[in-house]
Formats: structure tokens, sequence, C-alpha cells
DNA sequence: TATGAATGAGATTTCATTCAT
DNA sequence: GATGAATGAAATCTCATTCAT
């Protein structure tokens, strides 16, 4: 009976072809060198309709920043609603971040070189990977409660370990890998997860 | 003995200045941010000056990452030849890659962001890195042999283990840490230690 | 007895509606800062109505500025239609523009700023001054036949005495009086009205 | 022996150029219309040239309303070093100028066209125009010690002579005259005068 | 009539780079 | 070697104006 919802206004579909292109853009020209031009043209609109959307390249890329924020967030909770073991959970937990990273290549690579160089969105990226710290510092002293890696700095590991994670992601997933290093999914994966789960589950040595 | 050396001529202490400069306006500004006259101007000469001893901003700074990367190889191996054990010499050696860029905060901002963006300097910086990793690796198969970290690949582990530490020592001694936790040095450095040492020193649990 | 004059149409009132609006952002921002999208912001219409209306912000100034002479050229005659004396209508009459440009900042700080930057704005305003200008030598004339101010250039004095009374009106009215000196209506006026008045009801020395 | 001081830098000659390019474009098109690049292109300059020497096309206005308002000032000083009497002074101060004015059409039009909407530059011309007043006003009181315009309050006064000066200046020298009124240097000067004289220099009524 | 949306056409501003001295 | 000065080439941003609905 009802007009479904969906029926986006046409300002809505020009504001989704911008996010789409910078999505593009980002990841082709990373988001330093993207200019808005670029972007207009990549959305196939005029440069001038670029600023009845955003105020600036940043402005739109806090908003692509937040939806893929919202995202990554949900996935890495997930296993652990599932009631997995915290090792199954934690490997389950990077893998989601991993694979939203692959998928989202535009953000990864504009959300790190923007983090690197402009204070507005550095300020805002900061606070959103601090909620990630404290989750994870949470499950580390949850570690710690089963007599796990005793004597760890909770919050120092988990600064460590996301600087890893994202770190590797943009290396991997957004910069193309190392030199001479053949791609391969699976066992980067894999040696993330394995540091991960070491670097938590361990217990004091038997004296 | 050799007093020639001593004997700089006009040109190399006008390059020195601008080295010198250079470190403190990437430290100060960040590396996509300096102006090469704002480097002319730390360094008290003209811009034309500039170009008689650099072509591009980017030239500057792989001098500087190559003199960087000299110090902290060098320092990464002493522990080794010095006959500490593998565990102890780990520990040495990432305290030693951490303290060369506390001293060196203008190279460390300059190598991360232009590795981010000027695809000439990410070149140059691909392939230092890939010896460090090439060396990471060899360590992971030493312990290997020691029946430690069965199964793990060891550059895929070397590459994860490498972009921590690289990106961990950004946030902590180029950004200034993370929001809300105070920076400590000591506790920074051993979380860091800590989670590399349990990530290669593990043994398969026993069935 | 006319109720229908009250039946605005709906464009009239549109009409109005910018009208009103553009004499508070001219009051506010100036006529050269007042964007199209200010006055239909301020008007609650949206900007592409503001093009059924008026071709350019120009159009509407000139609009309200035949409005404003109208007003003005009717209060400044009314003195001299009431018998006063010359000396006592003057005063009358100069106080009547005085407090018409008081009522109406917007048109006031319009027609100035326009009349020194549009060509088209400046030409219809110089006829509107003509006329007052005419007026005012009119009077001139009509002292001389009394005796006064012999020798003087009718038109030249006009034309002096009106770039006063307008200048003054916009330091004082439109742009907030000079630097240190309070405002003080009655002062203002009353030095306004004196100037014009010695100005012309003077006679020669006797010998 | 020296070589003679006057030996101007390239610099000092390329900005030499701009001001005077600047005259003459305020002159021609007006302030408001004056584009950076046509000031340029009237100094045979390129656009980034001028950024050397000025931030904005305000500072350029600025430091050529300086020049502007120390000539004025002091040819209008001089009338009274001479030892004139009051009027005759009087009369040769404001032929003084006026005749700057002439001499100055680019300037007269810029300091104009910014006071009335550039904020900064507003504020900087109404400090020196406050400097006017204060010495008119100085005049004033003068000329009420010999018995002179009893009553008239200075400040005003010298505000309203200040406003008409400048203002009939801007219409006559500026702006090319009122409408279907010959240009006639003669008579305007002397309207001008006559008027500022009588507005001083009159007695109270005998009863 | 009214309006959401789109855009052409400019103007400002920045900077790396060059060159004459 | 050193430098004051000049500039080409962009990129950003703004707004009046138009048009389809």
């Amino acid at each position: 009976m009802q007009p479904l919802e969906k029926a986006a206004t046409k300002g809505q579909r020009t504001d989704e072809a911008f996010r789409a292109a910078a999505r593009l853009v980002f990841a082709r020209d990373g988001y330093l060198n993207a200019k808005i031009s670029d972007i207009a043209a990549a959305a196939g609109r005029s440069v001038a309709s670029f600023y009845n959307y955003y105020d600036t390249k940043a402005d739109l890329l806090i908003a692509l920043a937040e939806e893929f924020h919202a995202e990554a967030t949900q996935l890495a909770a997930l296993p652990y609603r599932a009631g997995l073991s915290g090792e199954e959970a934690l490997r389950e937990a990077v893998a989601g971040f991993w694979r939203t990273y692959a998928r989202r290549r535009g953000e990864l690579i504009g959300i790190f070189q923007a983090a690197m160089i402009e204070g507005r969105f550095r300020d805002r990226w900061l606070e959103l990977r601090g909620e990630a710290i404290t989750r994870i510092a949470g499950a580390v002293r949850a570690a710690q409660a089963d007599g796990y890696c005793p004597g760890a700095d909770p919050v120092m590991t988990a600064s460590a370990l996301s600087a890893m994670l994202e770190h590797f992601c943009y290396i991997w997933l957004g910069q193309g890998g190392e030199k001479d290093v053949p791609f391969d999914d699976e066992r980067a994966l894999d040696a993330l997860c394995t540091i991960w789960v070491k670097a938590v589950y361990w217990r004091a040595e038997p004296l």
C-alpha cells in the first residue's frame, strides 16, 4: 500500500554517489592525493555540487569512517555474543576486522592517511580507536582472571595489538603487501591471529 | 690522526644545516605539512640554496632515512653479536629500535608519513623494511629450530611484528600516545617486548 | 471602505517578505556582503523563489530605494507646505530626512553601498538625488531673493549640503558613528541643521 | 663617491609598480571590482608576485591610504603654520584636501569603497579620520574663543563638515559629479569652502 | 507559485621550482 | 655557493543563476 521507504530523494542518491566515489578514489589515489575534483568526476557530479553535501574532504572521510567503525565494532562483538571460547572468539573477531578492511579499502587508506596528517580527523579517529583499545584491554583482563598473561599491562598491550592489527591490515590490504612477499590472505590472517593469541594466552613458566 | 675529516667544507656545513632543520620541522609540523621554505628558514638559508643539495623534500628524507636505518640495524644486531640468549637479545634489539626512534622523532614522523603518500619514498622504504623482515624471519626460523612456534609462517610473522613495532613507535613516540592513556616509556616498551617474545617463544601444547 | 486592498495575494505576501528580509539583512551585513541566499533565508523562502520577484539584488534595492525616496521627499516637503518660515522649515525638513534614515537603516546602508559600486543602481540613485538637489537649489535661490548668501552657486551648494546630509546620516545611523565619540541623536541632528542654516542664511558683511 | 641612496632594489621597484597599478585600477574599476589579477596585469607582474608584497588587496590599500593621509594632513596644516588668518587658512586647508584627492583618485575611490565594506580597513580609516576630526574640532573651539559660533558642538560639527568634505570630493572627483551638473572645479571648491566658513564663522544675532 | 538540487564561471591563495646576479 | 625575486600551475571554495518537478 505505502510506497516503500526506500524511495531515496535525489539528494540522498547524490550523497551516496559522492561516498561511493570517494571510496573509489581514496583506494586508487590515496586520500591525500585525492582532489575534490577527482571525487566529483568519479561521482559524475560537478565540483560545486560536492559542497552542497560536505564542507571538506575530511568531512566526507569522517562520515565514511563512522560507518566503517560501526561495522567493524559490530562484527568484532559478534563472536563473543555467540558464546565462543576466548581464543575462538578472538580469532573470529580479528578475522572480522580483517575482512571489513578488505571490503572497504577506500576507508582503510583514507583513515590511515588522514589520521597522520589532518588534526581534525586524527582527533576523531583517536576517539574511535580509544573505544577499541578499551574493549581489547577488557579482554586481556578477562584472560588474566583466568590466570593468563600475569603482570601484563592491559592497556599498553591493547595499544600494541591494535597498532599491529591496523598497520598490518594497511600494509597488506591497503598497500599491496611487503616487497617480494606474495599475497596470501590465509597465511597473513593466520599469522596475525596466532601472534595475538599467543601474546595473551600464555601462562607463567612453572618454576 | 685524520684531522682532515673535521674540516667540513662550507657546502657540508650547509647540507648538515638542512638535515638538522628538516628533522626539526618534520618533528614539529609533520612531513607532509613541511614546506621547503620552512626547512630553509629553520636552517637559516635561502630556499634557493636548498636546491643546491636536494631536488625534492623526499630526497632529503631519503638521506635521513638511510642514516636512520643504518643506525637502527646496527643497534638491533649488537645484542646478538654480544652472545645474549635468544629472548634476551630480542628484548635488547627491540629496545634499541625504540630508543633510536625516540631520539630521532623527525625521521620517525617523516618516514611514516612519506611511506604512506609518496610513491618514490615508499618504494625505497619497502626495500629497507624488507631487510628488517628478512632478519626477523631468520630469527623466527632459528627459534623454530629450537622447537618454538611450530608451524608459524616466518615471513608473515615477521611482517606482523614489524608492523606492530613501527606503528606502536609512531603512536607513542611520534604522535603523543593514545587518547586518555598516560605516557610511560617503561611500560610501553615492556608490553611491546613481551608480546614479541610470547609470539615467538611458545611451544605446542603437550597433548 | 476598500476591503479589497487588504486581500494581499500569496505573491504579494511573498514579495513583502523579501523586502522586509532584505532590509534586515542589509542592515545587519551590509548590502555588498548580503547574499541572495541570506535574504531568502531571512524571508523563510527558497532562493529560487526570489527570482520570481526580482532579477537581481540590485533590483530589489531599487524598489526599496524608490519607496524610501518617496517617503523622504514627502516628509521634506511637509514643513514648507505647513507655511513655516524658511529657517524653521529647513530644520524640520532636515530632521525629517534624518528620522527617515534612522527608521530605515537597511535602505540607508543599501543605497549608500550600492551607489558606490553598482553602475546600474548608481545611475538610478543619481536621478533620485538630482531631484533633491534641484529642490535644495531652489530653496537657496529663494533665500538669495531675500538677500541671503549672495553670490553662492545654488546647485553646487545644494550638492555639498546634500553630500553632508547623506554621509553624516550614513556615518551616524548606518555605521555607528565616529571613533570615540558617543552617539547623541539630539546633538548630531542639531549640528547638522545649524551648519545647513548658517550656510544659507548669511548676509554679506556690511562694508 | 657613494652611490646615491636612490638605487631602488628590484623588490622596491616591483612594490612601487603594484602601488601605481592599484591606484590606476581602483580609479578605473573601483576598489571592489578590482581583482588581484587586474592589478598584477597593470603592474606587468604575475599574480603570484603580488603575494610576495601584500597579503590581500586591503593591505595594499591600507599602505596607499597611509601615504595619502600623511600627505593630506601635512597639506592641511601648512596654511596654519604659514600664519594665515583663520578664515584664510581654512580655505587653503580645504583646498589642499581637495587637490590631494584630485591627484589621487585611486586612493579616494579605494578608501571610500573599502571603508564601507571591509571591516579591517574601516577600523583603520576610522582612526585616521578621528585624527582629522580632532583637528577640525580644535579649530572650531578656537573660533568659539573668538566669539564665533557660540553653542555649537565642536565634535559633531567637525564630524558633519568632515562628512561633507569627503563625500563631496568623492562625488565630484571620484564619481564624476552630479547628474546634469557640469563639472567646474572652481565653483565646486568655492561652494565647499564657503559653506565651511559660514558654518563656523558666524556670530549670534544681536538682540 | 514554490523549491530542492545542480552547476558554470571565477577569484583567491599556495608552493615548488627557476633564474639572474 | 648563495639568494632575492618571480612565476606557472593547481586546488579550493563561493555564488548567482537555472531547471525539473
